[in-house]
DNA sequence: GCCGTCACGGTTGAC
DNA sequence: TCGTCAACCGTGACG
């Protein structure tokens, strides 16, 4: 991975540990390719837009390139989930068992039939949506692959009648919230009842609906709850060195705001590393080897003493300063980041004081007011 | 200077 | 077990 050193001649990134966990854009923030921002900064970002504070200085507060905020903004204003998508893993497949079966149902009573005709019938019977229906070569394949051989018994018995008898139940059985279906092969995990099939993208929200609310975000303990967000993240490994933020309002290490972590977690398409860890070891994307510090890693778990991992900043109390994003240092990291570019930088939009309050109350994050 | 958009290089995970 | 593929990611540049 080329490390992309430009930027911050002041970055306090030590380049071993630039090397080692990522790569630092030219804000001077760490960041690693090709993944996913901490749901805390993502969280971070969403919750100063909702202060108004503006894009542009959200990217410089949380150092992380306006074209990355404007991306989660725009995503948490179109789904509401501040969270990232699916990475990784292909689409749900549409050949699911149950449509398997009734193709060849729809086969045995009229050998005759169509590929394109089995997919209106598919339609009509609702085996699928139009969202999961497959395609006619899907269903040609299915029929030259899996039922080719079958020969058509006397199936005519039962006449050209489609079994009328699975057609409702089976969007239920394969309620694809496709592409974030947790699991998208159905036959692995079908989504919880009750929840939203969409066929559509994003469906984050739809699957978690309020949790993401913006009045969630900046009403609702449970999401706001380090738990619920690490619960929901998956940096969760080292969240737990974030300090009292995270630990001290876990309600519940099966449970966030009465939504079980299970239907959370079925949520979260990360699969978890571990159901061994905290429940708010979440569906991390990260394996652990692959998360650094700001991605939640504890600052001195990459910081080895000799590293003066000591962000720009005067926030001496976290060695990670505003590197590693504690989610109580979110705020910290901002202020040192005043203290060390308020000089060389056009003034910020500042959080007021009551601004800053807002967000301490924010999820009961313990943002510490104190700007050194 | 701000912001939306896109190409790019990268990671991930199902197949 | 490994390669492929297609999803996603954030960055940085452009307009």
């Amino acid at each position: 991975m080329p490390k992309q050193l430009f930027c911050c001649l002041e970055h306090p990134f030590p380049y071993s540990i630039i090397q080692t966990y990522g790569e630092v854009n030219q804000l001077g923030g760490v960041f690693v390719n090709g993944r996913p921002l901490p749901n805390a900064i993502r969280l971070r970002i969403v919750e100063l837009a909702q202060l108004g504070i503006r894009p542009c200085d959200i990217s410089r507060q949380l150092r992380v390139s306006h074209g990355c905020v404007s991306k989660i903004l725009a995503r948490y204003n179109e789904t509401g989930s501040i969270f990232p998508g699916a990475i990784g893993g292909s689409k749900p497949r549409v050949t699911t068992p149950n449509v398997v079966k009734n193709i060849r149902e729809y086969k045995q009573g009229d050998p005759g039939i169509f590929a394109w005709e089995i997919r209106d019938r598919l339609l009509a019977d609702a085996v699928c949506d139009k969202y999961n229906v497959p395609s006619v070569s899907s269903i040609s394949r299915i029929l030259r692959n899996k039922i080719g051989n079958l020969s058509p018994p006397n199936q005519y018995e039962n006449g050209k009648q489609a079994p009328p008898q699975s057609s409702l139940s089976y969007n239920h059985i394969y309620p694809y919230s496709y592409p974030n279906a947790m699991s998208p092969s159905g036959t692995k995990m079908s989504n919880p009842p009750g929840v939203p099939v969409t066929g559509g993208h994003v469906s984050i929200s739809r699957g978690w609906p309020s949790p993401h609310t913006v009045s969630n975000i900046l009403g609702f303990r449970a999401f706001m709850d380090p738990s619920a967000i690490s619960s929901a993240e998956g940096y969760v490994p080292k969240m737990e060195d974030w300090g009292s933020v995270n630990r001290a309002t876990f309600p519940s290490a099966h449970g966030v705001n009465g939504i079980d972590k299970s239907s959370i977690d079925a949520d979260i398409k990360y699969p978890q590393p571990s159901s061994t860890l905290s429940s708010y070891v979440p569906a991390c994307a990260y394996s652990p080897s692959n998360q650094y510090g700001v991605y939640s890693g504890p600052a001195g778990s990459y910081v080895s003493p000799g590293h003066h991992w000591q962000a720009q900043g005067t926030s001496h109390s976290h060695p990670g300063g505003g590197v590693a994003m504690h989610p109580s240092d979110i705020h910290s990291s901002m202020a040192f980041k005043h203290a060390v570019r308020d000089g060389d930088r056009k003034p910020q939009s500042p959080l007021s004081k009551q601004q800053h309050e807002a967000l301490s109350n924010v999820h009961g994050l313990n943002l510490s007011t104190s700007s050194s």
